[in-house]
DNA sequence: TCTATTACAAACCAACCAGTATGTACGTTA
DNA sequence: TAACGTACATACTGGTTGGTTTGTAATAGA
C-alpha cells in the first residue's frame, strides 16, 4: 500500500521526468518548471531530494539512462551464441519499431553526450562510463563468439565493438537530423555489411 | 585598403565568432556577450546586421559551417580516381591531425544537429541540407569509382555514402565523449574494414 | 499521545540574457 | 562642404530560470 508521501516514488518520478524532458529539449534547456510539472511535484520536493538541477541530471544518468541503454542494446543480445546474427536481428527490429516521434528525438545517450561532454566533466564521466560498459559488453559477446567459432579469430573484439557502437549512434543521429527512415535503413544495411566481415570464412 | 567601418568584415567576424563559440558551448548556451567579445563588436553592430541570435545562427550554418564540412570531408577527395583509397587516406590524416582540443569539442555539424534539429525546424533544414550534399557528393564519388572499376558495381552508392557519413560522425562523437584517441583509431579501422568490402574482387 | 523529523508546498529572489531604444560617429554623394 | 544614410555604441528592460527561504502537513518513534 503506497503511502501518501513516499520519498522513493517521488525521487523516481523526478528522475523519469528529467529523463523525458531532457531527451527532447536537451538538459540545459530543460526547464525546471517543465520537469516539475511532468513529475507532478513542487520545487520544494526536488530540492529536498537533490542538491540541484545538475545533481538531478547526474543521478538520472546513473539510475535511468544507463539501464535504458544497456537493456535495449546490450542485455537483449548478451546471451546469444552467434553475436553477428543477434546484432543484425536487433538492428532490424530497432528499425521496424522506430516511430516518427522516436526518430525525431534520437538517442538520449548520444544527445546528452554531444551536449554536455565538452562542458561538464561530471556528465562526461558518467556518460563515458555507459559507453564503456556497452562497448565492453559487446567485446565479451564477440569474444564468446570467437570461442564458439561464430566470429573470426583475427578480429580485435574491443575495436570491433567500438566501431559498432559508434556507427550505431551515428546512424541514429543522422536519421534524426534528416528525419528519414530511408537513412536509417541505409545505415542498417551498412552495419550488416560490416558485421558480415566478422564471420569466419 | 580596409575602411575603418566595413560591414562585410563585421558580418564575417560575427559569423566566425558564433561558429567558434557555439562549437564549444552549443548554440543555445552560447552567450551573446561571449560572441560579441570574440568578434570584437558590440550588440548594436549585431542587431544592425542580423535580426537576432537565431538569424545569426542560420547564416552561420549556410556561410561558415557548410564550407567547413564540405571542404574538409568532401572536396578534398572529390577528384580521386579511387574513392576507397582516398577515403581511407582522408580518415588516416584526420586521425593523425587530431589534437586533444579538437577531440574534446567534436564535430560542429554533429553537435548542432543533436542539439537543435529536434527543437528548431530552421536549424534542422539547414543542417540536413549539409548532410544531404555531403552524402550526395560521396555518392557521385562512388559512382565514378564504379565506372572506373575501383568500386563494386553491385553496391548502392547512396546507401554506402550514407553509412560512411553516419559512422564517421558517430566515431567523432564517441571519441569526443570518451576523450580517447584509441576509440578514434578503432573506429577508423572499422571504417576501413567496411570500405574494403566496396572494392571489386 | 506527544514530539521530533522527514517530506514536502509555495512564495520569493537575484542573476542572467536576448532583445530594444536611443544616441553618435563615419562616409558617401551632391 | 553640407546633408543624409549607414554603421555602429551604450544604456536599459522585461522575461525567464535556477536556487533559497520559510512555513506546514504527514509519519515514525518513545
Amino acid at each position: 500500500m503506497p503511502r501518501r508521501r513516499d520519498s522513493t516514488t517521488t525521487k523516481q518520478r523526478l528522475l523519469q521526468a528529467v529523463f523525458r524532458v531532457s531527451h527532447r529539449e536537451g538538459f540545459r534547456s530543460a526547464d525546471l518548471q517543465a520537469i516539475l510539472a511532468r513529475a507532478g511535484v513542487t520545487k520544494g520536493a526536488l530540492y529536498h531530494h537533490f542538491r540541484g538541477k545538475t545533481d538531478l541530471g547526474y543521478e538520472m544518468i546513473d539510475q535511468v539512462l544507463r539501464d535504458w541503454i544497456l537493456d535495449r542494446w546490450l542485455h537483449s543480445v548478451q546471451k546469444a551464441s552467434d553475436p553477428i546474427d543477434a546484432l543484425i536481428e536487433l538492428a532490424r527490429k530497432a528499425e521496424q519499431e522506430v516511430t516518427p516521434e522516436r526518430l525525431a528525438v534520437g538517442c538520449p545517450l548520444n544527445n546528452l553526450s554531444q551536449e554536455m561532454s565538452a562542458v561538464d566533466e561530471g556528465f562526461r564521466l558518467r556518460l563515458s562510463s555507459i559507453y564503456s560498459d556497452w562497448r565492453d559488453g559487446l567485446k565479451v559477446l564477440l569474444e564468446n563468439g570467437q570461442q564458439r567459432g561464430t566470429v573470426r579469430e583475427d578480429v580485435d573484439a574491443l575495436s570491433a565493438a567500438t566501431f559498432i557502437v559508434a556507427s550505431w549512434e551515428g546512424s541514429i543521429g543522422l536519421a534524426k537530423c534528416e528525419r528519414s527512415t530511408d537513412v536509417l535503413s541505409a545505415c542498417r544495411q551498412g552495419l550488416e555489411r560490416y558485421l558480415e566481415t566478422l564471420r569466419p570464412l
